[in-house]
DNA sequence: TTTAAATATCGTAATATTGCAATATAAAAA
DNA sequence: TTTTTATATTGCAATATTACGATATTTAAA
C-alpha cells in the first residue's frame, strides 16, 4: 500500500485535509506570507524571496493555486497571485467548528 | 534531491507548516473530529471508527501527539487521548494574523 | 521577425508518507 | 503466574512529495 485510504473518509474530512496539505510546507507558508505583506498582488519576484529555484516556486505556487488558498490573474507576460479570502474563510470556520466544540469538553 | 529544505526557512515557517502537516490526512482530521464529538476523553475505540488498523491508528495518534494536536494520559491498559486546546488557539492565531493583514490588501 | 522575460511542464532522483502484518510492551484480570 | 486487553514498534512494500535541470510556452520589447 502506501497510498492515502481517501475514499473511506468523507468528503468533508478530505476537504479540509486537502487544504492543510496546501499549507504544509515552509515554502508555501512563506508564499502565503509574503503576498500578505506585500502591499499589491505581486508576482514573479517570489523566486528572489525564497532560496528555491523557479521551477520549484512554480510547483509551490501551482499547489496553492489547486487548492484554492490563491488566485492569479495574467498581466502580460507575469502571472499576479493574491490569497483567497474565501478559502481562508472555510479554514477559519473549521476552527470555529472546534472552538465550539471544545467548549463542553474535559480537557 | 526530495528531502524538504526546512533549513532555509524561519523557525516560525517550519513550525506553523508542521501543525498543518499533522493536520494533512483525512484520518487524522477524522480522529481530531472524532475526539471532538465523543463526551469525554476517549480512548483506543477510535480504531472501531475508522477503516484503519491499529498500527495504523496508533502511529497517526503518534502524528497527532508529536504535534501537540493531542495529548494521552494514561489510564490502565488504555490511553486517554483528548485534544490540546493550545494548539488550537496556535493555529487560530495564525489565522488571526492572515485575517488581519488581509484587510488592507487589494483582492 | 527575432530576442528577451516570466512562468509552466517534463523527466528524474532523492526522500517522506501511508498502511499493515507481525511482534513487542505493559498493565489489569483471572 | 498466566491470560487477556490495549497500545506501541518494527519491517517492508506501495505511493506521494520535493527539488531542480532542461525545455516548452507565451507575451512584450527591440
Amino acid at each position: 500500500m502506501g497510498a492515502s485510504k481517501s475514499d473511506s473518509f468523507s468528503e468533508e474530512h478530505n476537504e479540509i485535509a486537502n487544504l492543510f496539505k496546501a499549507l504544509s510546507h515552509p515554502a508555501r507558508i512563506a508564499i502565503v506570507d509574503y503576498l500578505l505583506t506585500v502591499d499589491t498582488c505581486i508576482c514573479g519576484d517570489i523566486v528572489n524571496e525564497l532560496p528555491l529555484a523557479q521551477p520549484t516556486i512554480s510547483q509551490h505556487l501551482a499547489a496553492l493555486k489547486n487548492a484554492n488558498i490563491i488566485k492569479g490573474t495574467i498581466e502580460g507576460t507575469a502571472i499576479c497571485y493574491c490569497i483567497n479570502p474565501d478559502t481562508i474563510d472555510k479554514i477559519e470556520n473549521h476552527f470555529g467548528m472546534i472552538r465550539h466544540k471544545l467548549k463542553n469538553k474535559c480537557c
